[in-house]
DNA sequence: ACACTAAGCTGAGTCGGACTCACTTTATGG
DNA sequence: CCATAAAGTGAGTCCGACTCAGCTTAGTGT
């Protein structure tokens, strides 16, 4: 029994509002926060944040790795209805798609890259596996090449997500994915 | 006539002390080694640094573009002794070498992508223009595919060796790089 | 040689962030 | 409804990037 008991119910609201307030910030593109300004914006006082994360750093990764959850959860449900190369498509881009939608989600990616904290190993753990969960189902299909792991597409596709440029950022990040896929698949069927 | 008239002796040098005091703490991974301290290391006083450099992001700038300038002369001779398509992978993979010879040299291309400075712009317009150099040749000998630019494969690239962590980096890194390559012979030879 | 001066150098000090902690407030179990 | 431990508060500390008033010196004209 890990000497966790619950948190006090108010306690529980600060923390949630706090990660709501980091949420907000970081989708609008303000990656950058002032901690103060977060505090604020979730109705607390510093101190409140930092009871509840030992730095600002590990506020960035809580949300991150909330957000990491949801998007692994996504692979299985894709499998479903997908052929296993066509579904490791619609993931990656959704990937794509949602480092694009709030920019300030790439930059916290790379914040928490910049890190070598255990959080994010988790969570690019825990996101390498939805990858091989896909990869494999390809593999098994003859449709993808068997000999990369999740790891290797992840890092790929972290690299491309952390670049967030002005203009046409996402258009140029969805054609090197297809390149990527096409890479993929070209193991797969190798002609030469 | 630029208002440029040459530095005196003594600026020079400090100047290049700088530059050199930087270059090496990124290089030995001090990717975030405080001022005071490269100054000190350059034997000047903080207030010298800031003389020659706006502020600490455009000293990492700098020690950056001069990085990017040796290697974009590398495509050129390249060309002269081997196919477009090889020439392209030495250099994506010598890029890659790069990136991992010196930890701290992909910290600083970070950094420096985290800012929207035009010194940034014109050192990836630079590398662009160098990879496409590459690309352009393979087009025309039919071995790559025409319709990627350099700044798609630059982005993909850099995002590949903006990541550093721990352990086999530079060996997923390859692979990585191998599979881009792939996908871009891919389109150009493709059966599908 | 020598002095003149603008270019350059210095480093204690300012400023703006993240983070702390002594004290106050409040949820909750008995 | 009280006791008390958990949680909250925010003025203050710390630490790093950056400034600027005064001093030093390379380069130049004589």
């Amino acid at each position: 029994m890990p000497s966790t008991r619950p948190l006090r119910a108010d306690a529980r609201r600060n923390r949630d509002a706090l990660l709501a307030a980091a949420r907000e910030a970081f989708l609008a593109g303000e990656s950058d926060a002032h901690v103060d300004e977060i505090a604020k914006r979730a109705g607390v006082a510093v101190g409140t944040l930092y009871r509840h994360f030992e730095t600002r750093e590990a506020l960035v990764e809580e949300v991150y790795r909330q957000e990491v959850d949801q998007l692994c959860a996504l692979p299985a449900q894709l499998l479903e209805q997908h052929a296993p190369d066509e579904a490791l498509r619609y993931f990656l881009l959704r990937l794509v798609d949602h480092a694009a939608v709030g920019k300030g989600m790439a930059v916290a990616l790379e914040s928490i890259m910049a890190t070598d904290s255990p959080v994010f190993e988790d969570a690019r753990a825990q996101m390498a596996g939805a990858l091989d969960e896909l990869l494999q189902a390809g593999a098994a299909a003859g449709t993808l090449r068997a000999d990369i792991g999740g790891r290797t597409v992840l890092r790929a596709l972290g690299g491309i997500c952390g670049m967030r440029i002005a203009e046409g950022w996402k258009d140029e990040a969805v054609r090197i994915t297809e390149i990527l896929l096409d890479g993929l698949r070209y193991g797969a069927v190798r002609t030469s």
